[in-house]
DNA sequence: ATCACTTGTGGGAGCGCTCCCACAGTACCT
DNA sequence: AGGTACTGTGGGAGCGCTCCCACAAGTGAT
């Protein structure tokens, strides 16, 4: 019934056109007022602003992106090949953080899966059309080849945990070192003496920057470092257990753990209590994350929290401005591109 | 220095014209292919297609977007007053099933967080603007007035948990009622006699059927339902350490309980031992979510488990059908909205 | 041979916006 | 008086698509 022409005239939204045609003014200008074009005279500004209230005008994104070329969209990217990743609240909370800082804005927040291969694949077609403004990468792997391919595409990128020291991308992450730092010298003064540590994945850098803070806080207490009670994990739980089983063979006499994740922690209690350890009597634990498993872990945890929800405000604060950057294109910024945040020991009864 | 007109030669992304140009054919053509008409010889799709490979041609979603005055993107809601909600691990595996389902399709996921009031207030202008296709409704509250809003817009919409038995909007659920049986049915075949139960929120919907659920498993069995075991939370640990301390009060002989959540069944897990009773020697415990909380309990919680991963992938499901109908206007479907899932549940060391 | 369909195709018009050029008006120098 | 420089404004052209009308060509009934 309703022909192609008739469609946006009967009754629709109203566009542009007739807020200008409602204010007397031309196209360009109402296009002007609503950018926030400091060229508008004041009292020009006030009548345009009068007709879009009283039409109830709200501009058509799709026109806009299509004339200005660019979304107004930014992605979060979940490479999400491992479950772990989502069962923890860690994404909740960079969601959060996110969300919270784009309310601030006019962009929108795409969320795109890119598990499987065939989400690859449409994922790279995303970025090929250039969907989107900026993207947002969490918990990527050092061999990954989407940082890559998006600077290939000159697309602005923030990630989340940098894949190396000389990480070339813009970047937000905690402080691993310094986390981890603080976990051993809790235990240091808590009268630990021979303090094991279940590391991450090696080939995360994030965990190795902890096998860092790990061995400069014994070294700078006077202690040495025992190889011997380092025992490289995987962030996971049956991985934390395998783990603590290894050590309590090679250092039956251990008297503190420090678990790079409150999952690993979760693994190495379990292995803990099955040698008949107690903790904190016999045997210290601390985690990392700071997670809903260190609360209700028995004994509850002693953790290091990470400010999860700051990193994501981060993120965005750091890719809005590459975004605006890229735009009418500015001197580019002073390359603060790395950011860290502060990490803070949360003492619970395990410790 | 590049024009406006120039911006999209100069090397950009091939349009559709330019697939025209190189398969010899019209634009109509290149769009009739590339949308899977039928109205096209296989000859003239075979030569399309490999121009279309040949330039790597992706469609302009903002050009599309314009002409057809759809979006092909859909939005998950947020209402997230309540941290609770992002805590637990039911938003990540909704999202999960959404994705997934999403990734069959050309439908892109779009986040929005409707807890501030200035985030509703954007909310209602996106929806009002038409930007999205569909929208998911994620924990609603009864009296929230974003599904009517929604019913007004015309947009099409689904909810994940039904505001009442009289719900009008599609909406996809776990077997509340089942659920609430299966746990205390399984905690009657334990020879468990004095079964309490801890409410959810009372206007939740799903809260009100697990009660219900609980009465007729208890009335099935013979037994007589005594109000005086059943005790209101609120789906929170503190909610359910009181609700716990006050059964403990009033019928100090109880030897199982029921709570509503997992959540709740941390805290009344908490109250048991301040009172110094034994999980499960002298009083069982089951939960509901089957969440990360309950393997990590100690004891471990039996809990029941609901699907949610294909709760995310029906709603999508849903979604999809109505969003469909609503375009060239097909009979309206068979009014098969209202979809349920069964639960299943988990035992562990808990009852 | 004529008419009436059907199938496949080309291309004009239009979606609602931004960008930019042109130009009127005003202000301040020479 | 004429120049030079701004500020503010209007509106043409174009972004890359989809929709639809027009029309060519083929098919079969009359």
């Amino acid at each position: 019934m309703a022909s192609h022409g008739a469609r946006g005239r009967s009754g629709g939204r109203p566009t542009l056109e007739e807020v200008a045609a409602r204010a007397g003014v031309g196209r360009g200008t109402v296009s002007r007022v609503i950018n926030g074009s400091p060229r508008v005279s004041d009292a020009t500004r006030a009548v345009v602003e009068a007709a879009v209230a009283e039409l109830g005008y709200v501009p058509n994104t799709a026109a806009r992106a299509l004339a200005a070329n660019r979304t107004d969209a930014i992605a979060l990217v979940v490479p999400e090949p491992e479950t772990r990743f989502f069962a923890e609240p860690y994404f909740s909370d960079i969601l959060r953080g996110v969300g919270a800082a784009l309310s601030d804005t006019e962009m929108q927040l795409l969320l795109i899966f890119a598990g499987s291969d065939r989400e690859r694949q449409r994922l790279a077609q995303y970025l090929a059309a250039h969907r989107v403004d900026g993207v947002l990468l969490v918990s990527v792997h050092a061999d990954d080849p989407l940082p890559d391919m998006l600077s290939q595409l000159e697309i602005p990128a923030v990630i989340s945990g940098p894949r190396s020291a000389a990480e070339t991308l813009a970047s937000v992450d905690s402080d691993n070192y310094g986390g981890a730092r603080q976990a051993v010298e809790h235990l240091i003064g808590r009268g630990r003496r021979r303090i094991a540590h279940i590391t991450g994945r090696l080939d995360v850098y994030g965990a190795q920057r902890r096998i860092d803070g790990y061995r400069d806080a014994l070294s700078d207490a006077g202690h040495e470092v025992d190889e011997l009670l380092i025992e490289p994990g995987d962030f996971s739980e049956e991985g934390g257990r395998r783990a603590m089983a290894a050590l309590l063979e090679r250092r039956p006499g251990l008297d503190a753990v420090f678990a790079a994740s409150d999952v690993t922690a979760a693994g190495a209690r379990q292995a803990l209590r099955e040698a008949g350890r107690r903790i904190p009597d016999d045997v210290a634990l601390v985690g990392y994350d700071d997670s809903a498993i260190a609360r209700h872990m028995d004994p509850p945890l002693t953790s290091v929290r990470q400010p999860i929800q700051e990193m994501g405000r981060a993120m965005i604060d750091l890719l809005l401005t590459e975004v605006a950057d890229r735009r009418p294109s500015m001197a580019r910024g002073l390359e603060r591109r790395q950011m860290v945040l502060a990490t803070e020991l949360v003492d619970r009864a395990s410790s």
